[in-house]
DNA sequence: GCGCATAGTGTATGCGCTTACAGGGAGCGC
DNA sequence: GCGCTCCCTGTAAGCGCATACACTATGCGC
């Protein structure tokens, strides 16, 4: 039961492997008594055409490769208790996979389809070479796919990274503005609600984009002649858990309790309230709390989280649109997108 | 710049293809020095083996499709407003985004990639041929491909249907629950917290899955002694709004307010709990909601939700496990899977 | 009637790899 | 020293398709 071929649909068709070829590739060229027979002759043999082959003669797959972090299977999903652990994900599985979406409808806007690829270890025979080895392009998330890796891929193919550091200068790159976004967020909480005593929860060490926060953070401080601090009040790694566990460590720590906690993302700011709320602390009356990313999670806990929102989708699309340029016009000079950010207002900050 | 090949690094390194090929295909049957010199001259060449050479001549590519609706792109992403609105995307998106993690776990788990494709219209040159060409099996959301197409690829590939109907019997088959799930949760309102006047909000006329909840919901009624309705009360297309909106005519018919609304998913509970808040109607004290999915949404939202969780993870996990059983004996019986679901009790049906 | 363009089709080659199969050399028992 | 493994490597034949090129049949103007 061998999957048929063009020799099989020619020879039943009556005309060579060419035309049969045509049939899919150039219609026009073929006149349309002979395409319809050969399309009848397909159908009726369960005729679909290799992609292999196809990409193999044309040099060419029509697929887009995406390659992102693996969260750390936590554990097997455990199907006594659903999805109720769902929103205790690091903030990476929902952003991945706003992400995912937009680069699959980006995709398929220009005719191509998605290949994902969580995580892959190095070797020979990894993940990352069989991935790579079938997509015209590549979109990695920072610090997924070791440099060393990347180097010998760029070779073949076009790659985008996104967010992370622009490791290899001759990629393509694609970041938010972090280091703004969170600027203006806390020029938010100094100048509009008078704040003065705020605390900023970190990410990672290793987190290029906490630390470009953080960065912004600080100028925020420095420009509006606060004390600058050198370093996070603490930090986490992105759970909601971890946001607990800062919150509560901040108001242990003695000391003046801060009039806001400016997290490092969303879910350890919805981490940060569960805290605050078990403590009979008071948001935003008697602390401001703010997150990043502007995921939908966001948006529904109470005290509502005032954020700055990523565009994610648009970051999937515009990796698309980068690697679709490049594989137009591959002596393009390297490019370095960076995508606005967006200040979301809500009440946890202590806006109305 | 055209990408190395096999007989790039094999005449730089002084050996055959042949020796090249197995460096990566089975490393051990190469002698040690000669494997580390062919590896040394790749890494320096920048060699990536050819995904579709690879695929054409081992007959195999080592990639699994996930075919999936397209929720209709409801407008471009309105950077100005973020990601405030994806609270209120179909159920789908959220629902599709858990099995293709699922999927994708699974699939790494067997050494396969993922190659996602959202919503395929036909022809011969359809996506869904250009995807099924570079699969070695392949999962399809319900509805997604026209029974036709499916015909002729399953000539080609394994196939496996979630949810949905069995369009084709003799295809692997992938659902959940639906009915025995929502009988066990109307029981409960029944009979634990002493509910008679139950209205079921909908999905689509098409959905199979809605209906077979609503029958589940009918056989609960009649088991009980209560009158059973011929057809819910209303209908929605499974997102916030239309739950909302199914909410109203409920409160707006006349006649006495049900005691509970039953929602063919978790989207349209949200939004009956949103219309209810705001008419200033108390749940649960005076209507009970309960919803169908056990999205992450359910458990933030005040009342928490009262659900079926469905093992959406799981539900990807499964399809891989079949395809691959079924590559593995192509001439295995069809099977077809019923995963159980979970009843998850919070507050909005009553329970404390 | 001839040359010539045009449309439609066939022939033949190669895309980059896998994998039987066939060697050649070394080690071993006898 | 002979034959026999075993190990390693090379040779060569595809895998299924795209496509340049060659070819035939037609229609056209002259």
């Amino acid at each position: 039961m061998s999957a048929p071929t063009v020799y099989d649909v020619a020879a039943r068709a009556q005309v060579s492997i060419a035309t049969v070829s045509r049939v899919y590739r150039n219609p026009d060229t073929v006149r349309a008594t002979t395409r319809e027979r050969v399309l009848a002759v397909a159908r009726e043999l369960g005729y679909v055409p290799s992609g292999n082959a196809r990409g193999l003669a044309s040099r060419t797959t029509g697929v887009l490769g995406l390659c992102f972090p693996d969260y750390a299977d936590p554990e097997v999903d455990n199907p006594g208790d659903g999805s109720d652990d769902a929103a205790d994900d690091p903030e990476h599985m929902l952003y991945a996979d706003e992400i995912t979406r937009g680069m699959e409808r980006a995709a398929r806007r220009h005719g191509y389809a998605l290949l994902i690829a969580a995580s892959l270890e190095g070797g020979p025979e990894s993940l990352v070479a069989k991935v790579a080895g079938r997509v015209d392009g590549f979109a990695v998330l920072a610090r997924t796919v070791p440099t060393e890796d990347l180097e010998i891929i760029a070779h073949r193919l076009p790659i985008v990274m996104i967010a992370g550091p622009r490791e290899i200068d001759h990629l393509d790159h694609l970041q938010v503005a972090n280091d703004e976004g969170e600027y203006e967020l806390t020029r938010h909480l100094i100048d509009d609600h008078g704040l003065t005593r705020l605390a900023f929860i970190s990410g990672g060490e290793d987190s290029p984009d906490a630390a470009a926060r953080f960065r912004g953070f600080q100028r925020a401080l420095g420009d509006a002649g606060l004390p600058v601090p050198a370093e996070p009040a603490t930090r986490g790694n992105f759970t909601q858990a971890d946001g607990r566990a800062a919150a509560e460590r901040l108001l242990d720590a003695g000391g003046a309790v801060p009039q806001a906690l400016v997290c490092a993302n969303d879910q350890m700011a919805v981490g940060a309230l569960q805290t605050l709320e078990r403590r009979g602390i008071r948001v935003p009356e008697d602390v401001a709390v703010v997150g990043f990313d502007g995921i939908p999670l966001g948006r529904v806990v109470r005290p509502s989280l005032t954020t700055v929102s990523q565009p994610m989708r648009r970051l999937g699309e515009t990796a698309v649109d980068l690697l679709v340029e490049r594989l137009r016009d591959p002596d393009r000079q390297p490019r370095s997108v960076m995508l606005p950010v967006n200040q979301t207002r809500r009440t946890s900050c202590g806006c109305p």
